[in-house]
DNA sequence: CCGAGTTAGTAAACTCCTCAGCATTATCCA
DNA sequence: TGGATAATGCTGAGGAGTTTACTAACTCGG
């Protein structure tokens, strides 16, 4: 327990990490509104506030025709666009970006198609177009990227890579954190999907309030994502969450039980298959309810060993079949109750098929906050690996 | 997030926390090494150190005939027994009290047996005795009870009560943290047994280099406690591990596979049969031996489960049984890697059935740090609830 | 027995930070 | 145009840690 002793110089920096936490996510703020955030004197925020803007970290904004009684306050804004941070999520049939400032705010968002089939290389550069696409369309160049994080599937281990397993074909091979380190000197990482949603829902999602979150990604494939505490739980390998791998939880076959539905149309993608057990389930079909009721008592039992492990506050049902959550959450909690000693809550995510990215945004600006504002804030710059 | 800015005074205040910890369990110092320990220059030391000292924190300890080159140098101790903690274990069969110095140093460890049946007023009379007995042996009195942590086995809510279950006879009813207030001012807490273990193998135990940590109370019952991160895993409801609650998991019934074992002494007690048959294994016997791997086999579902969902560095094999672990671990780290993406250490406890008032202590001491030391820290004496 | 060398304790000067209070400035309203 | 109001700017006070220098205490070797 080395703690180590303070000084004024630190105490200093702390302040000034302080006003920055008071500048960001507010709107433009006057010295006496910085000074009751934080906490402050007015004089002490007044230097503080003068040296953020002399690092560049802040702005002035001279006062405008305000019809306040009394002399208008200068305002001071954080420089949200500093900097910027980029999410990827490197899907089967998708590659999505999105690039956000250092408040969070998304700036652009955009997404290519890939072949399902696509192996890693071609994979990789159709990630390296859709970032160049995201740059080319905002003005900004690699180095205006201070931190890149990109979401996969399957278990990542430290290194980025996912060795163990993926359903992206040949990705095992794939070392996306070496490719990418030819262009963006900047911190990057890799995690996986599951995780990253979770992150994403606690952030912008439905379970903003908790701090005990599993989260579920049902699809075609299924996985979950925890969050404990308020932080992301990699696991020692980087593979927590990966009940699926169990047995005699029959996440892996429990989506068959919609695909084989009777009834489904011929011409419908196995995609669209799940999407049409759904709608008869909500119309009454018999047999689609059956194959619903069979799907939620595999999928269940994957979650009680979750929830009996964790006993989190707040289950979030998210991934490609969310948008069907009515007819799935009732019955998964009827489930739920056999198993469980204490049910958490059960909510459906509304983040639709950007959380991951969103969640990528996440852990970047984590990444960023963590370098430049861990110990003392030097002057706004990309920081390196 | 209202980050709150520092000032002089708070500053002194985290410096004379870092003296004490860079006092607390170590050797008496000299302000030199205290100096170089908290990273602040000796005469800034001198004063902090001198200030606790008036407080009654630290004690100088005058230099004697020492045979070093120089002036010999005054050394500076902390006051560990300037309060006390107990830790007490409540079990079917025992009650279990420890008492400990600030420090962590073992006063004194007092048990008594008590009647399996014994209603909850009966067992908490126990309780009432064993706490008597050890503060008599010691001289100390309940004030000189800084904190006070019990271990009951079952899931235990916010508020101390074992509401949901417990093996313990009518204990569901029984509101220990009611009783000992009215003896104890200071701050009463009632934690589940398997989380107590846990913490106990991480402060003393086998798993002190480990943030991840599962452990597993293997008995006539199996349970299991959560440290992530450091951190005793509570769950929202404090419901976190119990994993066995789920039907696919036979840890309820794994047991009975060794008592069934045929060729067990008509004479041995029920704790004395498994040891029996684990002993048989270890001799060779044939029927024992499969009937040791049924009960991994049960076992390893469980641990799977747990192991999956959060990929920890170590598994600890604790409880009544783990002095046969010589003869379950290694099948049943054959039975996990069937199981498993990545196999964690597995490792039998040593601390034999201390463990749980052990983990209490611990969890006792973390109380007095966060209450005391939270925020600067005042006189010497016990926090009131 | 005494002086050189070494280390601990102590005091003063200095730097740095925050805070309180007062004068100053800019704007609105009557 | 003058008064009210609120923000800004400035200056001195107080507190905390650091540096530096000096004194005290002890060991070792001649």
């Amino acid at each position: 327990m080395a703690t180590t002793g303070t000084d004024l110089s630190r105490m200093r920096e702390m302040n000034q990490l302080t006003i920055v936490w008071a500048l960001r996510g507010n709107p433009p703020s006057t010295v006496t509104e910085l000074a009751g955030r934080a906490g402050l004197s007015r004089p002490a925020v007044d230097v503080l506030v003068q040296a953020l803007v002399a690092e560049g970290w802040a702005e002035v904004q001279e006062p405008g025709a305000g019809s306040v009684v009394g002399r208008p306050a200068r305002r001071y804004r954080f420089r949200a666009d500093a900097g910027h941070v980029l999410g990827i999520d490197v899907g089967v049939h998708k590659v999505l970006a999105v690039l956000s400032d250092l408040e969070g705010n998304l700036v652009r968002t955009l997404r290519r198609p890939v072949d399902p089939d696509a192996p890693p290389a071609a994979r990789l550069a159709e990630v390296d177009g859709v970032i160049d696409d995201v740059l080319r369309a905002t003005g900004k160049t690699p180095d205006d990227v201070w931190a890149l994080t990109v979401g996969v599937t399957g278990p990542v281990d430290a290194a980025g890579r996912t060795s163990l397993s993926t359903p992206l074909p040949g990705w095992t091979e794939a070392d996306p954190v070496a490719h990418l380190a030819t262009r963006f000197s900047c911190p990057v990482r890799v995690e996986n999907d599951c995780k990253l949603s979770a992150v994403a829902e606690r952030w912008k999602g439905v379970a903003q309030d908790a701090d005990d979150i599993v989260f579920l990604l049902a699809g075609l494939r299924t996985g979950a994502g925890l969050i404990l505490d308020g932080t992301l739980r990699r696991g020692h390998g980087g593979a927590a969450g990966e009940i699926g791998a169990l047995k005699a939880v029959r996440w892996l076959t429990a989506p068959d039980h919609l695909q084989s539905c009777p009834g489904i149309p011929a011409t419908a993608a196995p995609g669209e298959a799940a999407a049409w057990v759904f709608q008869a389930a909500r119309d009454g079909d018999r047999e689609a309810r059956t194959a619903v009721r069979r799907y939620t008592r595999d999928l269940a039992v994957g979650v009680a060993a979750l929830v009996l492990t964790l006993d989190p506050q707040v289950v979030v049902y998210g991934g490609g079949f969310s948008r069907s959550a009515d007819v799935v959450l009732e019955p998964l909690r009827r489930e739920l109750t056999k198993h469980c000693l204490r049910l958490p809550e059960l909510r459906a995510s509304t983040l639709g098929d950007e959380s991951v990215a969103l969640g990528a945004v996440r852990l970047a600006l984590d990444e960023v906050d963590d370098r430049l504002l861990g110990d003392g804030l030097s002057a706004p710059a990309a920081p390196r690996r």
